[in-house]
DNA sequence: CTACTTTTGCTAACGCCGTTAGAAATTATT
DNA sequence: AATAATTTCTAACGGCGTTAGCAAAAGTAG
């Protein structure tokens, strides 16, 4: 009897048409006005039915803050796989990290922006040492560091500190009237700066 | 008269009471938890005698918005005017900018952490001008690029970037586990590498 | 087909929130 | 003392996350 499974799929559409409707809100009016309410409003159930597939709010935001680690670990690891030479490889995950940030904006902001994330509640994304791991794996190449050194920890914190700052601040405050240059291109350039001198930095 | 004096007077005690009241609840609970309520309540007032000293909450925020960058500025101005040194000086900024961070957690997680402050709402901060300013004459000073040159707001952005990222990744995420080092210590010396580098980077 | 059980989904409420209209109380003025 | 102006409050509106408890539907067994 096929009912079990039925009813299981038709649980796993439901769950889906919670998330997929939870993007849509999100990407009309942002994080700060998705509400439990909307959705079951979206999704044509009654409110109590959300809580029947996700224990409350913050795990529908904690699934999104998975799946965009997620989302940008492929983006990273597709980069680095279109390279062999191991400093090019570093670049171009950098440039990836970029686009990411900029092409997915809902999703950046959840991971990095939103409401005070605490330190446990980052180390409790299980996707965020597969992220780590595709830069360190490439610093472990081209400076030869050992994982888990504390050397390496350090570059990878530089790293990841220099695009994130670039990326945020660029975010809240991007360079606008003071130009006679493409933004895109002005900040680029110094995210190209940063990993030349990055690079730089692991060689010596 | 000294009627209208002292009603004046009563008026900015008031406000004050708000303000004091609100800061007091913040450092207990976090941003996300402060409400015009909890404030009245604290406040020995009725709800709505907080709107007679501020438009909404909104404009609660934001009165801390601009005491944070205020505050920001002054400490990186002292720092700043303890040297004579222009290459020391734009060092000892970012040892302030990075102390500042830390040492007002709560300040500075409104100022860039905290609900998605858009593009405007930044550029109607008044004090961040006076913020960028202490950086640009520094970096001036030392490169010689003329103000609101495309070259100086690069440099500048690149600046901010550069120990924004470092801070908010600290904040977040910061390194514990796979030390043998002081973590404080780790991290002030990835933020003087950083400024070493970025003045090499002046010079040239 | 009926009686019973389990699952599913709903209504309605609780206690918060920001915000505001309008009444009541207080204070100043004539 | 009576009137005008100001201050302050109560009470409400609509929204929120969350949950208890009931109604409806679906499945099961005789």
């Amino acid at each position: 009897m096929g009912i079990s499974e039925r009813k299981e799929r038709q649980r796993k559409e439901v769950r889906e048409s919670i998330l997929s409707s939870a993007w849509e809100l999100v990407n009309q009016d942002g994080w700060l006005n998705l509400s439990i309410r909307k959705i079951a409003d979206a999704i044509e159930y009654s409110v109590p039915v959300v809580y029947d597939h996700f224990e409350n709010k913050e795990a529908i935001l904690s699934e999104f803050n998975r799946r965009g680690f997620q989302l940008m670990t492929e983006n990273l690891a597709e980069a680095k796989a279109r390279q062999t030479n191991h400093k090019q490889q570093l670049e171009d995950v950098a440039v990836a990290y970029w686009d990411f940030a900029f092409q997915n904006k809902e999703y950046y902001q959840l991971m990095f922006g939103l409401g005070m994330p605490t330190c446990e509640s980052l180390t409790k994304v299980p996707e965020l040492s597969a992220f780590i791991s595709v830069i360190s794996t490439t610093i472990n190449q081209i400076a030869g560091l050992p994982q888990d050194s504390t050397e390496i920890w350090l570059k990878i914190h530089s790293f990841w500190s220099m695009i994130h700052g670039l990326v945020s601040i660029n975010l809240v405050a991007p360079p606008v009237s003071h130009l006679n240059m493409n933004p895109d291109e002005f900040n680029k350039a110094i995210l190209k700066d940063f990993i030349k001198s990055f690079i730089k930095g692991l060689e010596t």
